[in-house]
DNA sequence: ATAATAGTGTCTGTCAGACAATATGAT
DNA sequence: ATCATATTGTCTGACAGACACTATTAT
């Protein structure tokens, strides 16, 4: 506030952007959305998607990621939470910037991507190297699932509206990266109440058919945990 | 400070601030820094301590907040952990905004506040209307303290560098909300070994004299909780 | 019959909360 | 003697984890 009235300066103008670490599940893995930068810098480079905020356009940023991923993934209506912010003037070449990062978390089947070399989703067993720092915004999305998904309904945003139990104790297993019991899973899973049968069976597959249950509510913590206690 | 960037469109520049949830324990209370707004908009309304990000001056948002505090606190090496960023349009009447916020927690011997009717700590279960959306992003605040406080060393954080275990334990209370039972908090603190004694006592006072303790390391986290379970 | 799904039961250990009891030590 | 501080112990209930066991049902 002290340089009122000066003429701006290159670095004066800060940059402001915002990125979507996009989770989802594929082949029992979870997998996260890159593309490859189009542009400087960067360029050829695999990145969290993202964008400039669009001022005249965008109510907040939470409004600008939406936009975003709609762009991109045709998606709208997801869960997305917001994750940190990060600044500076050495994290983009171009200068100053700030990125608010959010997360989002969704069924491969809602992810309408191009086809096309430059966007993919990504094993997150097997990073590639990231640009910027999206490697950092990556690991705090990771850990963010990690975290409060032992102990709410996150993991179930990487399922399909409907999926049964075995379905259900795999996204756990993977978003919080340990095996559970299956029957203190399920003894938990009655207990906090959170799902409601649909009638449905999983039909078509091998053996007994798996009842299929969907979330009573889209998002819900709990005050114990899902996952293994400690 | 309004027309930063004269030459560009109002709309086209977003202005960027960072602002500090600044919480301290004073007569048993917790207490919140505020100010009032010496300029519009809001001029002489309560606002969270806050202020332009300096491009050509701050390496990134943390250090813009660690600067702010530095010239409204004279404290510096502070606890300081980013809340959350938010923006958009209707927040400030000026423009697109985008506030980085964050929140110190710190005992009430490392401020030194300027004698002045237009900073104080005030009372957090007395609070007055506040400037733009600073009554949300205090409300975060203390989510925050009463939610992490429970599993980590955050309450430690309102009290001098030593302290007696019951004023820990008051500590803890007002940072939570709620009794906690001495015997139950002891053992766990015990338990959690995150403390170390100093040796000294607390002299002068009324009957048997505490023991003072510091802490290990200035955070940390548990895998269990220090407050009520559930 | 098979095998994936679903659900029950039991045992053990850990922890939390409540509360009683006692010791300590300056004033 | 008082009284805040400090410490130990006991009891109960809740829950977690492990694992055995039974039931269901399409193929």
């Amino acid at each position: 506030m002290e340089e009122i009235g000066q003429p701006l300066k290159k670095e004066s103008v800060p940059i402001i952007t915002v990125d979507v670490v996009v989770l989802t599940l594929d082949q029992g893995q979870l997998q996260v959305l890159l593309q490859r930068r189009p542009y400087a810098p960067f360029v050829g480079v695999w990145a969290l998607p993202g964008g400039f905020v669009h001022m005249d356009e965008d109510q907040d940023t939470l409004a600008a990621i939406q936009r975003v991923l709609r762009d991109k993934t045709g998606a709208s209506g997801l869960y997305v939470e917001q994750l940190a912010t990060y600044s500076g003037g050495n994290r983009d070449p171009r200068g100053w910037s700030v990125s608010v990062a959010y997360m989002a978390i969704l069924p491969k089947a809602d992810l309408h991507i191009a086809q096309s070399p430059d966007i993919a989703l990504v094993d997150t067993a097997n990073l590639p190297d990231l640009a910027f720092d999206h490697a950092a915004i990556l690991k705090d999305g990771l850990a963010r699932l990690r975290g409060k998904g032992a102990y709410s309904t996150l993991p179930a945003m990487l399922l399909p509206k409907e999926f049964t139990l075995s379905e259900l104790q795999a996204a756990y297993e993977v978003a919080l990266g340990e095996k559970l019991d299956t029957s203190v899973f399920r003894r938990k899973v009655a207990d906090f109440e959170f799902l409601e049968k649909t009638g449905e069976n999983r039909s078509g597959t091998s053996k007994r058919p798996a009842r299929l249950y969907r979330l009573k509510e889209t998002m819900q913590t709990f005050e114990r945990t899902l996952g293994r206690s400690f």
